[in-house]
DNA sequence: TGATACATTGTTGTATACGATCCCGCAGGT
DNA sequence: ACCTGCGGGATCGTATACAACAATGTATCA
C-alpha cells in the first residue's frame, strides 16, 4: 500500500513481491558481484529499493544469512559476508568431495536436451566475457555447475553445490589473483564433451581438475586479503 | 506476552527466547521422534509454547524449511517434512560423498580429547538405548557423525552433514524397518578405533560400510509408506 | 590538549493489527 | 443422491508501532 505500484524507481512490485523474491534479487545481486563482500544491507534500505516493509526484507536477509551469503550481527545488521581464507579452503574442499563424483553420475544419464541447455550456459558466458561483465560471467560459471548436479539427479546435492557456488562467488571476489580471461571455459567444453560420451570416469577426472585449476587461481597464502576493510573495497566512494 | 512465566505447561519462557532458540528446541524434538514427520506446527500454537510472538516462531519455522526440516506450504502452515522414498535415497548418497572422505581426514588429526568425547557420545547412546529412550538414541547416534565431522575441522561439510543426520532423523522415523537394536553402536565403536589408530583407509571404510548397513535398514521399497496421513501418524488425537 | 562520561540518533528486535487466502461445511440445483 | 456454489471460520502474509541495543558526537574534567 501506500502507492508502492509507481514508486521510484526499480522494477519492484511486480506481484507478490514475496521475501523469495527479494532473497533471490539480492543472491544474484552478490553473485555477480554487483555487491561486494562487507557491503551492509539495511533493512530499511533493502526495504525500500524493494518496495516491501521490514518483515519480507528480514525473512530475506535470514534466508540468505542461512546460505552463509551474508553475516547477521545482533543489533549491527547485516552484511555482505566476507570469508576467511580457511573457510574458503573448506569452500573448495567440500565442492571436491561433491562434484566430481556428481558430474560422473551426470554422465551416465546426460540427455541430448542437457546437452543443448549446457552449450547454452557455456555460450552465454562467453557472451558475457566478450561484453566485459566479469561478475555475470561468473555467476554463469557457477550456474554450469549447478546444472550438473540437475543432470545428475540429485537435488539434495545439487542444494549443497548451489550454496558452495554463491560463497566461491564470494571467494572469487575476494581472492581472485588470476585475472587472465577465466580459462574455466575450456575445462567446461572438456566436461561437456564427457558427458557427451557418456564417459563417467573422464568427466569425474575434469571436474577434480577444474576445482583445482580453480582453488589455484586464488590467492590463499597471503594473508593480509583477509581483513580487508569497508574503504578498502570500495576504492574512494 | 507478557505473564508467560507460568502460563500452562512445558519449559517455556527460559530467558531470552530468540528465534535461534526456538528453532534449535523444534529441530531438537523433531530430532528425537517427539513430533512426528506430517504433524502441523502452527505459528500461534508454537509461539503459545514458547511464550514468544508468532514473529520470532515465524523466524525459527523458516530456519527449520531450510534445513528441510519442515515443510512451509502457502497460507497453509508448517509441517514436520516427510521425506519421500527418493529423498531418503538421495539424502544417504550425499552422506556417502562427504563422510567416508570426512572421517579420513578425521582419522588423521584425532586428539586424545576427542576421543574422550567420543566415547561420551557412545556411552549415552547405549545409555538412551537401555533406557528404551529410541528417539534419544537416534540423536545421540546423529551427533557422533556430526562429531566426527567437527574432529576433521571442516566446518562447511559439518554443516552440511548436520543438515543431512537431522533429515536422516526423518526418514528413520518413516521407513525404520529392522527394529533390532541399532547395532549401529557396534560400528561407531569400530569407527572410534580407527580413529585412536589414526587409521584413515580403515576409518573410511568402516564409515562407508556403516553407511550402507543404514540404508539397508530402512524400507526404500514399499512405495506405501509415503502417503502417511496425520490421522494415522497421531492414531487417534 | 587528550581522555572519559553522557546524551543523542539511528538501527535492529519484538510484538501486535489488519488484510488476504484457503479449508470446511451447508444449501441449492440437476 | 450427487455435484456445485457460497459463506463461516481459521490461518497465514504483510505492514506498522514500540522497545532495546549499539554507535556516534559532544561536553566536561584532568
Amino acid at each position: 500500500m501506500t502507492g508502492a505500484s509507481d514508486d521510484s524507481g526499480p522494477r519492484t512490485a511486480d506481484p507478490p513481491a514475496s521475501s523469495a523474491h527479494v532473497a533471490e534479487k539480492l543472491a544474484l545481486a552478490i553473485h555477480e558481484h554487483r555487491i561486494l563482500p562487507g557491503t551492509k544491507l539495511s533493512e530499511d534500505e533493502v526495504g525500500e529499493v524493494f518496495g516491501v516493509s521490514r518483515t519480507v526484507v528480514r525473512a530475506a536477509l535470514q534466508h540468505l544469512s542461512h546460505d552463509q551469503l551474508i553475516t547477521l550481527r545482533r543489533n549491527r545488521g547485516a552484511f555482505v559476508a566476507q570469508p576467511s581464507i580457511p573457510e574458503a579452503r573448506e569452500v573448495f574442499e567440500a565442492r571436491a568431495l561433491l562434484e566430481p563424483r556428481t558430474a560422473r553420475s551426470a554422465a551416465e544419464r546426460t540427455a541430448p536436451a542437457d546437452l543443448t541447455r549446457l552449450q547454452a550456459h557455456i555460450d552465454a558466458e562467453h557472451a558475457a566475457l566478450a561484453a566485459g561483465e566479469v561478475g555475470r560471467a561468473v555467476y554463469l560459471s557457477g550456474q554450469f555447475h549447478i546444472e550438473i548436479a540437475r543432470i545428475a539427479s540429485q537435488d539434495t546435492i545439487r542444494e549443497f553445490i548451489t550454496q558452495l557456488v554463491a560463497r566461491s562467488s564470494l571467494i572469487i571476489a575476494l581472492y581472485w589473483q588470476r585475472r587472465s580471461a577465466l580459462c574455466e571455459s575450456h575445462a567446461h567444453s572438456a566436461l561437456m564433451r564427457a558427458l557427451a560420451a557418456h564417459d563417467g570416469t573422464l568427466a569425474e577426472e575434469v571436474m577434480q581438475g577444474h576445482l583445482l585449476d580453480l582453488v589455484s587461481s586464488l590467492d590463499l597464502q597471503n594473508r593480509a586479503a583477509a581483513p580487508r576493510s569497508l574503504h578498502e573495497v570500495f576504492g574512494g566512494r
